[in-house]
DNA sequence: TGAATTATTCAACAAATGATGAAATTATCG
DNA sequence: CGATAATTTCATCATTTGTTGAATAATTCA
């Protein structure tokens, strides 16, 4: 049952709740104000996904595959084109996060509500742990092997302190909260991603080199 | 009307609403929850607070201005201790951090749930703004001031996008979701806030100077 | 003590919430 | 077409929510 314009209800269901989720999190948002937003039954919900959980989960991994795609790919590129040493840490780094960059530059917000919702699973003390290791793990495991490789001397907790710091340094500028904006009287723009992932990847590499020591 | 074991109950509604809004955000925190877990009826946050907002907001200045107190003392420790080029970028992101760690590593929960919450404000894309800036960003530009001392090649927009990531990367410490420990197959914990800042004033540091170049 | 102030509890309100069966509508396809 | 299935709406339920006015208890202090 397809709409003419593309967008199933169950589509649209999906994309409010994205947006609410990603905005007021999971228990400021009622089913009733996303199937507003949605133009839709309230009662739509759960038929086509299931109840309030269920469709938060639904919202969630929606678009995981297709992240953790686009980031398998940029990281399988970066490791052919170096040497037998690998990719160094700015590569690696760039592959993890310019995919992030692309994704919220495509016209769609949808990109941009989600990866605002995975700042805020992210953090979550609730939701994080279990929703976040289920559907990235895998993948975060593999960049951490790369960083290994770029970083011969560096100790498994040492990598995965500053792993916890790229993060959280992802998370707040994913988040969109605006505040930098403020404090920095608009010498920075939330809204600018380039900025934000231009800045971050200099930073991010640093400091693995500044914990984990250059190699030899 | 003090109590007789010196906690009041208006201090006691006060450290279940820190410690459950922490947890599950504004939204996901009903005053009864509270009430109970303060073991008190549920109309006395109304008399003592005020509204739900109100109790939120109480619950958050509470110990802001002590932080700040402290991070303002050890700031001037350390600018009293350089020399007449002021500290270097790693004295000021320890004294930026360690009264964090100090406070954490009180027995009291108390300053765990705090920064937790903390964390929560922001991210948030509701709270995070208006809150944060009123209470933190008067001493925080006092740190960039002390950083761009140290770093006399730094725009200002490289200087508060660095001070971004670092402000991500501790607002992901203190969420405590635990994550880290899971990704790492616990050669992080994050409940060893030592190392999670002993671990982040060699990474942030390293950041922004890779970041903003090296002096001269 | 006893009156007055403060603190606490009780009871109840209207509004909002997640959920779900039953009814109505629309699509599918032989 | 006509019947079967998929989709959407409607009406309603029991709970829970924040808030408040009145009643009760505890404290203060003259």
């Amino acid at each position: 049952m397809q709409a003419k314009n593309g967008i199933s209800k169950k589509e649209r269901i999906l994309d409010a709740a994205e947006q609410l989720f990603a905005r007021h999190g999971y228990d400021g948002v009622t089913l009733r104000k996303i199937a507003t937003e949605a133009g839709v039954d309230v009662a739509l919900a759960n038929y086509h996904i299931g109840n309030k959980r269920e469709l938060f989960e639904a919202v969630f991994v929606r678009r995981a595959e297709l992240l953790n795609q686009y980031r398998a790919e940029a990281l399988t590129l970066c490791e052919e084109n170096a040497g037998a040493d690998g990719p160094t840490v700015e590569q690696i780094i760039e592959a993890f996060l310019r995919p992030l960059e692309m994704a919220q530059e495509t016209g769609d917000d949808g990109w941009q509500h989600y990866l605002a919702l995975v700042a805020y699973v992210n953090n979550s003390p609730v939701w994080g742990k279990e929703l976040m290791s289920r559907h990235f793990d895998k993948l975060i495991k593999r960049f951490i092997k790369a960083l290994r490789k770029a970083l011969p001397n560096a100790t498994d907790k040492q990598l995965f302190w500053c792993y916890n710091y790229l993060s959280g340094a992802l998370t707040l500028t994913f988040a969109q909260t605006g505040r930098i904006d403020k404090l920095s009287r608009n010498a920075c723009k939330s809204s600018d991603f380039q900025a934000a992932y231009n800045h971050m990847i200099p930073f991010v590499a640093g400091g693995f080199r500044s914990v984990c020591g250059e190699q030899g």
